[in-house]
Formats: structure tokens, C-alpha cells, sequence
DNA sequence: GGACTTATGCTCATATTTAGCATAAGCCGG
DNA sequence: CCGGCTTATGCTAAATATGAGCATAAGTCC
């Protein structure tokens, strides 16, 4: 072993890498997140590809592959999370990097391609309309599940693990983020359709759990909706969504489309503008029925980092 | 294309994968990070190993990479990021997923690895008495390099990134969670000794910008800092980090030497108190000079999910 | 016993959040 | 032109969380 070929860079098995994308854009209300797959199927896989020799970076690779394969060209990427499957004998070991993109409303997309709208896919976590009633359907089929657990200590521990994924104890309120917990809890379940691939029990899917995607395309949406819904909390991301002018309806909608939940108006906007996030642009919308709004504009002069004020430990800057 | 080969997971470029730990334990109030190296030289990385054909998840060869290199075996474990490099025409491209293990005290390690105290690598990242003075040096190093651009703009928008990554504005105060910011400032800066690998400059390290590691592995640490200084304030992470029985003082001390900040006494013993996260022993310890302290262990049963209660969006049930 | 040290409990002022109400300013149908 | 309807926007009171300091408790050390 060498300083030029340290011990983290030895050669090891030869892996294929492939490069996903959760491309988010909000149509009015509606989250969408978009789909290509294979001509003449409907869509149903997220973009992606292997990355390949010619990408400068993953991020050019994922970039690349996006606009290939649906024509949508990426603003804001970051990356999410990177999953690996469990080795199988003989074969060739895969490992998935995934990204979050966000772009300004639908541009026009391929023929193999399509703005499915998120919700579709977990139908349970659209709260913007009071609890959606397949919550019961699915509570129930993961209770069934818990109580099929040998160990009395195990179905406690399910128990408790569904009571906080879906906030039924009273002291655990639904939290909008916890969307990939929801989503493995399901899984592991065998309530959605995606763990007949796991082998053992045949798709016993539950209704009202949503459609699947190929692969494990639908954990990687669930990751991504649970960094936008956290992320949004802290950081301007919002606007990455937005076009160039907006009323503060039009971001409250965007943020209620993305959290599942509804906001406070009057709390909201105050919100917003003590951020110094947006300024006026002067111009007034007067497209739906009431009173015309003001619109504005994003300010990323601020730079913007939220003073953060409960951060949730008593820093002092005192001894 | 078919089914069994989707396209995302298709030939394509032949990766070789490395995995990377950044092992965190707090000994009385210093942070430590587990390094190794090859036998003989003082240790400079992580603990990292390619990733292997018998490895059934990327986190069990994780594991295993660990305790073979440093006899450390890991408790709690979670992915930070996955670092890529720009392929380099005719080399082999690797990336590097790095890892964050949180270990309860210093366990024996091998000859080949050490226990470094995290701000050796991170001088100006320990505010725990008060601004460090080597913040000075480094700040007039960065403006420095930020008038090395010609471009206005580039210029200022440089000097903002400085001035909020080091909050020198009334409008910014010190955040310790950006500490990769920081980091990568420096780096673009050419200050740390590690952006020489980088070609152009030579090394022009400033003094104050710490110890480098080998590669990319302070980026890494950087990474895994910043995360564990946000997650603390929001997981229960910190237990990862204690003993059995611990006063509430050590908890505090533990939470100081990772954020590597002051905290008010009173008022992270209520803060504690009030998430009912602890429940006393019944033991007191007298260790310390003065009255004897009530020893406490962690109750994990409370699930703990912090009810959020300046969730940074107005959240509202009804309409 | 007295000085010293750390633990622990309590209180007050301030900042942030939650929730609801009142008013403004457009449209629409008569 | 007027009321009725809709949505925008502004304001305020109450509840909660946070920041900071002080007082007391209970040991150790000499």
C-alpha cells in the first residue's frame, strides 16, 4: 500500500454505479415529481443512468441523464442518499446514488416521460384536507402485521414504531416529515406492492397505500419528500420553485403542497416577511376572485440563514 | 433494455467503491475521531476499505472494515454523503461513501490507529472559550484571497460567503453547525494544506487551519461535525455518546464538546428535564470537587421526537 | 467549623408561535 | 350604484419557549 493508491481506493469489487433523480416541480397545488421509463409503457421509474467515463462529476452524469431521458433541464440538485443492494452470489454488485432536483414549474417533457404527481404514489400523506381516511385501512393492516411477530417484546416495539410513524398517541402528533419511516414500515409489512420483489409473501398490498414504482424508485421519492418537507423548514428552497414573480398565496400553496399540510395565513406571511426573504415587485395579480395580490419577488441578496432562534439547545456565548 | 436489467443499473462504467467512517467518541471534553494509517506512520485517515463482494450491505462492510483496522466495533451507525471524484481520463474512477458511527468512550485500538481530538484537524471550530484567535488570521487570509478575483461581483459575493460562514455581521452570528462551509472556504481559499493536492498553489497554509488528513478525509470530518452539531439539537444522538449512568453535567459537557459551545447550566438541565428523556438512578456520583451529582440513565422507550414546537412553519390542524 | 466547589431549583424578562378577529379591496349580480 | 361574495392584509391577545441571573443545597478540603 502506497500513498498514491491508498487503502480506501484499492481496487476491491467492481461495482455499477447508477444515478437517480427525484426531479420535484409544484403545478398550482399539486406536487409533481417526474417519470420517464422504457417507450410505449407508461412511466413508472425515476430518471437515471450508470454513471459513465465522459461525467465530470456524479452531478453532471445526473444532469446529463435527465435531460436525455425527458428533456427537463435542472436547476437546484443536491444529493440524498445513496443505496446499495444486498449482494447476491455471482452477480454484480449495483448501488444507486440518488439526487433531489427542484425546477420552476413544468417544462415540456418527452414523449417517455410524465409529471406524476406525488401524491399518487403515497396517497396517505396528503393532510391538506384533514386525515385521509386510508389512514384507518392501513393502521390496521400494520397492526394485523405487528401482532404477527413471535416475541412479545417485538410487537410492543412495532407497536410503538407505527403509533410515532403516524402520530396516533397523543403524544405523538402527525410529523410530516417522517415519510420514508411510513414508507419502511409499509414495506416491511408487505403492505406495498414493491415488497412482493423481496420474495416471500406475494404483493398482499393494502388499499389506499398508493402505486408503486419500479424498483425501490418509490423509497427514494419517500427520502425526497422527507428532506424537501424538513429542508423547507430552514433554507429558501421554496423559491427554487417558484417563478420569477409570486404572491404569498401562490408560496403558501407551494409549501402546504409540499408539507401535506395546511398553513395559517396571517402566521405564514408574517413568516415570510420578517425573513426579508421578498420584496414587491409592484405588480398586482388579480387572477382569482377576491381582493388582487400584491407579488413579489425572491431576494437572494440575503443570503439568508434563519437566526435560527429556538435551535434547540440553551447556547450562551458566556461561560 | 429489459425488466431484468433496467437502465439505471446497466453496465456502464466500472466504479471501484471505498467506504469511510468518521468514528466519534467524547472523552471528559474532547471530541475524538478514530483514525488509521499504515503501521509505522502516524496515523492521518479514516478507517476505510473497499467495498467487497462478501460485504452483504455497504454498512456491515463498513463494520467490518472498522474493527479490522482498529479493533473498534460500532454501535449506532448512518450515512453522511458520497464523495465522487472528476474522473481523470484512463484512471479508474472511485467514490467514497463516507459513514458517521457514534461509540460510547474510548475503547482499546490497535497499534496502526489513534483517538485525535477532533479540533486539532478543526482549531477555529472549539468556541468553548470564547472566540479563538486564530479566527482573526484565517478571516484575513480569506478576505485576501477574496481580492484575488477580478470580477466585482465575484468579489463581494466572496466576502459575503466569508462574512456568513464566520459570522462576522451583526446580521450573522457564529452558527456552528457550518462547518463544512468553513471548510470548503478554506479550501477554495488554498489555506489548508490539503488544497495543494489540488495542484496550482503550493501549500500556502496559514497557521490556525489545523492538522490535515489524508485526502479528502477532513472534508469528511467536516461533514460528519456539522451533522452531528445539527442532529443533536433535534435525535437523541447524544446517547449514543454516554455511559450507562451519567450526571446531567457530563451530558451537557458531551453536548459542549461536540457543538463546541457554552450552554447555559439551568436551562439544558430543564430542557432535558422537560423532553423526559433521562430518568434518575437513584446513584449520585462525586467525582468533582463540590455536592454530588444524581446520576441518570437514558429512557429509550420515549421514542423522543421532539414535539417541534418552533417548527420554523406555521403549522396549523384546521383550515 | 469555614472556605470552596459543584448541583439544583426558581424567577423574570423577552422572543417566538398560535390562533382568531377586523378591515381592505377587488368582483359579481341585480 | 348597492349589497353580497371572495380573497388579501393587518393587528392583537394568549400560550409557549428561551435566555439569563440569583439563591440555596450538599458535598470536599483544610
Amino acid at each position: 500500500m502506497t500513498a498514491a493508491e491508498p487503502r480506501d481506493r484499492m481496487a476491491g469489487q467492481s461495482v455499477a454505479v447508477g444515478l437517480n433523480a427525484v426531479v420535484v416541480a409544484v403545478e398550482e397545488t399539486t406536487p409533481r415529481v417526474l417519470l420517464a421509463g422504457p417507450d410505449g409503457a407508461r412511466p413508472s421509474a425515476l430518471p437515471s443512468g450508470p454513471l459513465e467515463a465522459e461525467h465530470r462529476t456524479m452531478e453532471t452524469g445526473l444532469r446529463s441523464w435527465v435531460e436525455r431521458q425527458t428533456g427537463q433541464p435542472l436547476g437546484y440538485v443536491e444529493q440524498l442518499y445513496t443505496f446499495g443492494d444486498k449482494a447476491r452470489a455471482g452477480s454484480r454488485r449495483f448501488i444507486s446514488i440518488a439526487y433531489l432536483a427542484l425546477v420552476r414549474g413544468l417544462g415540456e417533457h418527452r414523449q417517455a416521460s410524465l409529471w406524476a404527481d406525488w401524491y399518487a404514489h403515497f396517497p396517505y400523506e396528503d393532510w391538506r384536507c384533514g386525515r385521509p381516511p386510508a389512514i384507518e385501512t392501513i393502521v390496521e393492516g400494520l397492526k394485523a402485521w405487528s401482532q404477527t411477530a413471535n416475541a412479545h417484546t417485538l410487537r410492543r416495539a412495532r407497536l410503538a414504531r407505527i403509533a410515532m410513524a403516524f402520530g396516533l398517541d397523543e403524544n405523538h402528533a402527525w410529523n410530516e416529515e417522517r415519510v420514508l419511516e411510513r414508507y419502511e414500515l409499509l414495506y416491511e409489512a408487505g403492505l406495498v406492492a414493491e415488497a412482493g420483489l423481496d420474495a416471500r409473501t406475494g404483493p398482499s398490498t393494502v388499499a389506499g397505500t398508493g402505486q408503486p414504482l419500479a424498483l425501490d424508485h418509490r423509497r427514494m421519492l419517500a427520502t425526497a419528500i422527507g428532506r424537501l418537507r424538513a429542508k423547507i423548514k430552514y433554507r429558501p428552497v421554496l423559491f427554487e420553485l417558484m417563478p420569477d414573480q409570486f404572491t404569498l398565496f401562490d408560496l403558501q400553496r407551494t409549501a402546504e403542497a409540499l408539507s401535506g399540510v395546511r398553513l395559517h395565513k396571517p402566521n405564514f406571511r408574517r413568516l415570510i416577511e420578517a425573513q426579508g426573504l421578498v420584496e414587491e415587485t409592484g405588480n398586482l395579480s388579480t387572477r382569482t376572485g377576491g381582493r388582487p395580490a400584491k407579488l413579489f419577488r425572491y431576494r437572494p441578496e440575503v443570503t439568508f440563514e434563519r437566526p435560527l432562534p429556538g435551535a434547540r439547545l440553551p447556547l450562551q456565548s458566556k461561560g
